[in-house]
DNA sequence: GGCACTTCCTTGCGCTGCGCAAGAAAGTGG
DNA sequence: CCACTTTCTTGCGCAGCGCAAGGAAGTGCC
């Protein structure tokens, strides 16, 4: 939002990218002049962002040496909290979105955000007192699925948990003392995707969530595509699904309602093939190469399709990503889900460009730390600011 | 892609959306401080985009009076060009993008692209000559169904006419010695509603067209959104229609192969309702209280809002804009349209988020004047450099 | 060792463009 | 003619980039 210096946020992007490099090579790759290279390298090494690493580049043969420069991951940190029905995960990440250490914690009383957030800030800060106290932690990210509002840091509604308007930046800022963002987990998940994962740095992808609630999150040149009332991404309740059942929201075949966790793992429960309606068991029993388990994720990962293909059509990503247990785990899903997408889809320039996450549930964390991340990339002269709690 | 001066576009931005305005406002509306205001408007004056206009603002009782100032609408002109399948359509419209006069050029050899620019131009030169000898025309944008190639200035393929691979700016600018901006009519048409149509200003749009071909255009904030490959909001082949229609793309229920003009005037004629396969003769037979071809028109309207719902869930745009012969004439196919997209969509606020186009299609060179006026909009002091032919 | 030569990095200078603050300008009312 | 109010302009300082000159750190040749 505040973009100051769009050069040193170029600057520490292309490091990121491309490891440790030359400070010539960083001038060719962004296109800023050498001067302006040299002023900004020092500019976040005096933040602790950079540091050189002498002798990381082999000696061309000629001239003068590299001096390279890399992130510097060991000095500071960045938190990350996601919040899921059950349990918070929490993670702290060094400066290349790497877990640090995380940590996994069920809530207590589920029905009182207050206290599950200053449970979750008090894990936090001794999970950092404990295992890194040496290093800095510059801020805090958190994802939640349901309705955020980013600007306010205001979960506005949570689907599972049933909360509603809860501050939770400020909640959690006036706990641990740093600087919180908040975005939706399918946002938050995408971004990560894009900065450490399968997206590998393509400039626009679609991240396709399919869990117990089923949403998307577009991401394009700019940055996240949030939409007019932060609602963008919502193929919810697209009539991509079984037209015979009913959802919640009043009509029939909408795709969360085909597709989601609880309701393909009831499927699969009435057809006796798990025990009982868990989606975990489903993938296990696939996993296992029970035949009737994975024909099940496969069937599920054709419908995923159809939500892709028109992702891609609509948006023109570089990249689908796609988040859902089967695709994740089992290459006959995935492979099945890439087919159906360049079959059906217009835009889709190759299989290749359907990919199966690269995080798994467990560290959700990540996500939650690249929103918080993604800030510092975009803005790191922004750190020169004294302190930017509860802004 | 060059927005080397984001506060003179800002400035003028809200002096188009905002009248004659006393500077003072400006920097209310921008947020820019009163000497930045000052110094822009004093560079877009020596411009010639800009114009005191003394006396246009009432005086309030107190204090020194407003020096309005207002867009110089009487110096500079821009060009648009729409290339049809039949015929190009001219148009020299203002700095506010009026037109000012127009004409419609009938393709000589629809197969020579080079003759029929080539023509065009000339056309737009004499129109020019003959109308408005006395403004300067700043550049020409040019419209045109297909995959256009923004940045090359090239027709990659025209749907209808066939040209493949035509350089259209490079030909008409060496034509005409102006500058030539190329755009999709889709993506022209959507800008122009912002800037001077229904959309009147909103942030954020998406505007679906309906004609031979069906495309949708996606603005955002940061502007027109063309996705990896110029191909975003590429609606044509969802399968939104009727199943039972084949579609040359070799699958079935495309929605362009169930709703385009051609499709449905042919299914009227075979209905009876009109006798012989015209979609203007199917709207006039409508607008003449022909209650079968009305009917006709808000069945093609409702299958249009599925297309219109998709997109309000997922881009979550502040409106949509519909581009549709029944839509854009017939109250009963708008209100359809609204109610069942209202009915459809989670993320549309209300029906009066949906609109009907404001431009009638005869005037389509407002949109391809759209493309080179948003260039001029977004950086408006790069008018100093000399000449900016052939970039 | 000394000297070209190459490549990499830094430093000084000038430019653009903004915000701040002081003040000039242009009205009204007493 | 003088407050008073609001609007606009001007001088100054600051940030940040590019340009160009020059310093730094190696190799290779004599």
């Amino acid at each position: 939002m505040n973009p100051r210096s769009t050069a040193a946020s170029a600057l520490l992007g292309a490091v990121l990218r491309h490891g440790p490099v030359a400070r010539t090579t960083i001038a060719r790759l962004t296109g800023l002049s050498p001067a302006a290279v040299t002023r900004n390298c020092a500019a976040l090494a005096g933040l602790g962002l950079l540091t050189e690493v002498a002798g990381s580049l082999p000696y061309r043969g000629m001239g003068r040496p590299h001096t390279p420069v890399d992130v510097e991951t060991g000095r500071h940190l960045v938190a990350g909290i996601h919040l899921a029905h059950e349990f918070c995960t929490l993670a702290l990440l060094d400066l290349r979105g790497r877990v640090r250490a995380r940590l996994r914690v069920p809530h207590r009383d589920p029905d009182d955000p207050v206290e599950v957030l200053a449970t979750a800030a008090d894990r936090l800060v001794r999970l950092h007192a404990e295992h890194l106290p040496g290093q800095v932690p510059l801020g805090l990210g958190v994802a939640a699925g349901g309705w955020v509002d980013t600007e306010a840091g205001v979960l506005v509604e949570h689907a599972s948990l049933g909360w509603r308007d809860v501050p939770v930046r400020d909640l959690l800022a006036a706990r641990t003392g740093l600087p919180v963002l908040v975005d939706g987990h399918a946002r938050a998940l995408a971004r990560a995707e894009q900065l450490f994962g399968a997206a590998g740095h393509h400039e626009s992808l679609v991240h396709l969530f399919v869990g117990n609630v089923v949403d998307a999150a577009i991401i394009t040149g700019g940055g996240a595509h949030r939409g007019a009332r932060s609602a963008a991404g919502g193929v919810a309740h697209l009539a991509l699904g079984d037209p015979a059942i009913e959802c919640p929201c009043g009509r029939a075949g909408c795709l969360e309602a085909t597709v989601s966790d609880r309701a393909w793992a009831w499927r699969a429960y009435r057809a006796g093939v798990i025990p009982r309606p868990s989606i975990t068991d489903l993938g296990d029993a696939a996993a296992a190469r029970n035949g009737a388990a994975t024909a099940l994720l496969v069937e599920r990962a054709r419908i995923v399709a159809r939500a892709a293909a028109m992702l891609f059509d609509i948006v023109n990503p570089d990249v689908v990503v796609v988040t859902e247990l089967g695709v994740t785990r089992l290459p006959e899903c995935a492979d099945a889900l890439r087919a159906e997408v360049a079959a059906t889809s217009r835009a889709c320039p190759s299989p290749s460009a359907v990919l199966p996450s690269s995080f798994g549930l467990d560290v959700l964390g990540v996500a939650a730390g690249a929103v918080q991340l993604d800030a510092i990339y975009a803005d790191p002269l922004d750190l020169r600011n004294p302190i930017r709690l509860g802004v």
